[in-house]
DNA sequence: GTGAAAGCGCTAACAA
DNA sequence: TTGTTAGCGCTTTCAC
């Protein structure tokens, strides 16, 4: 069924249809019923590519998520964000354009976006300290928001985050607090700026702390189990291991349990672990019951706004740049129990 | 850039030029030439909305994945899948469609999709044991192709699938002939067929073995890593508590680390743990260094294939439903040692 | 309040 | 080998 059928079906003309659908003033109320309730009937959709092609305007955002590497798995988090996004978009009448592209021809993927005129705006996902996409987009003049920030652009750009050096920080002094003075980072790919930031914020605490910061027990690595795994039980064979670890997303955390468990120590109780992947997660004993989310409720809703956001760029372009900065949620607290010193328990391997 | 200024720009009909650029052979070599060089030059890319409407196809394949549950978090394996899917598209001139949709509209959804002319085809994640999609689709006349299999369904379909049943027996028997006879299995919502079928694998095995299926050390639930953990932790408390652990999913699996790691077992040593989410894993103290890929490389394989089988229904749908059904990847058997009776050693809470 | 007609950017008969 | 023309399904000016 299209305009056309439908308008002959109510000998009407196209342009009274079209008009009673898309809620025009100047048609009589009766018409706009007896069209409405037609176009129901008939389960009537216009069809994308032509209105698309009439008002000049896709319908559609980009969501590019790039892939680094042939090991790694796509991070969960795209898809917490994207579930988020999706929702505000399907509300709007927007479709969701995946594109995955390799690290390589990315610059190419924005390009093709905009020229075949298949988006009306971008999600930019997994900035790098060094991205060049800020400029590139600007030139091409797509909007776009990016789910992260890029440090050392001198632009300006909209953006969501999540507050991942504070979070990183809150987390590294309460493993401090708690007598820990030999904490592991295992991170992403310091290129990456979620990465790069949870470093700084990592060695802030402990700079704050005046504890030293030890570069062999920091990882910096895919996003892996194997990464998980390996640093840990290479940094277990240490003299004087981590009694406490922090570890950048819940995949690489599978390995860092495995390697703690072979260990023979007890996650929580020999030794401490706190998993960020946006949502913050403590193991500790003095927890009854060790808090853990694992919703990525914070990613998800960061999908929402980051969507809404792009929606009113695009709506009206001389917008000045908007940005969001989340705070990760971290419900301990209260359950933390009494600080005392950590003391490192025979490792039997 | 347009088609009507770049054939201005060479002073040729914009016939020519679209024939040009697609490869129609009755264009000169020499104006073809001349044709790409212009375009290369001048980065034209024809619209695509434009392009769809003339042609009646979309260039555009949609991905539905359904949400059943606010907590639980996008299943990882749809993000490598689809990563498979994508490599193909975009070497096709294919777009990806990403369509979340919660259980209730998603009958909707694909009416939608097939009504606004959105895409060609879709593939279906996530299939039920009694799932209404086979014949809603085939109603709708849109090609489609199916992430796994509907059991219930009469009527014939294309589908790509992991053979979840074999993978399951097969780990779960491995487990009996390491002498486990108490395995607890850690499974999905029994309603998605993935899950039904692990369950079936299982009991296969545990009926082969003659070994007696205890509904207490089985749950089934969202894939969740509280799942995971609650579970497990309530299996531990029993008297005669699982020595060998089954697991869907490594989001859930990081719960039943927890459980076992705060019990003060180890895992693979006290108690082996099997992860499958679409390749296994395998965890085991007579592995020198447990096997682990995560890389759901078979996953990412099934999209390829599944991309792959669905544009050829496209390009021909008179062509019969294909199907295809993948073995996991199992990497552990050299690495098994001896069998040897389990037993349960003490739990500490 | 309604309709005729042009046009969005492309493809594909049909002509030349 | 190239060009003319109509048309894909919709929106939107302009006229009534």
């Amino acid at each position: 069924m299209n305009l056309k059928e439908l308008a002959e079906l109510l000998e009407l003309s196209q342009t009274t249809v079209s008009r009673a659908l898309n809620g025009y003033p100047e048609v009589s109320e009766s018409t706009r019923e007896r069209v409405q309730q037609m176009a129901r009937q008939h389960k009537y959709r216009p069809n994308t590519r032509a209105t698309g092609l009439a008002t000049g305007k896709a319908m559609a955002i980009g969501h590019v998520i790039p892939v680094y590497s042939k090991n790694e798995v796509v991070n969960p988090v795209f898809g917490e964000f994207i579930a988020g996004a999706s929702q505000v978009y399907s509300a709007k009448g927007y479709e969701l354009l995946l594109t995955v592209a390799d690290s390589e021809n990315e610059q190419d993927t924005y390009r093709n976006l905009a020229a075949k005129g298949a988006v009306d705006g971008v999600i930019v996902h997994a900035p790098q300290v060094e991205d060049a996409r800020v400029a590139l987009l600007r030139e091409i003049g797509l909007p776009f928001v990016i789910h992260g920030r890029v440090p050392t652009s001198e632009l300006d750009y909209s953006w969501i985050d999540i507050n991942n050096r504070r979070a990183f920080s809150q987390a590294t002094k309460l493993l401090i607090d708690l007598g820990h003075e030999r904490i592991a980072l295992i991170n992403g790919l310091e290129m990456l700026t979620f990465a790069d930031s949870r470093k700084r914020g990592y060695s802030e605490a402990m700079n704050a702390a005046g504890l030293k910061i030890d570069p062999t027990i920091m990882t910096s690595d895919e996003l892996t189990e194997g990464h998980g795994y390996h640093a840990t039980r290479n940094m277990l064979k240490l003299e004087n291991y981590p009694t406490a670890f922090l570890v950048s997303s819940y995949i690489v955390a599978l390995g860092v349990q495995r390697a703690i468990s072979q260990a023979g120590l007890r996650m929580g109780d020999d030794v401490s672990v706190i998993i960020h992947d946006d949502d913050l997660s403590f193991f500790h004993n003095n927890d009854p019951e060790p808090q853990f989310t694992a919703t990525h409720s914070s990613v998800r809703e960061a999908g929402v706004m980051a969507a809404q956001m792009l929606l009113n760029i695009i709506d009206d372009p001389s917008l000045a740049p908007m940005n969001q900065l989340l705070e990760a949620r971290l419900t301990i607290g209260a359950s933390t129990g009494p600080v005392k010193k950590k003391r490192q328990r025979h490792v039997t391997r």
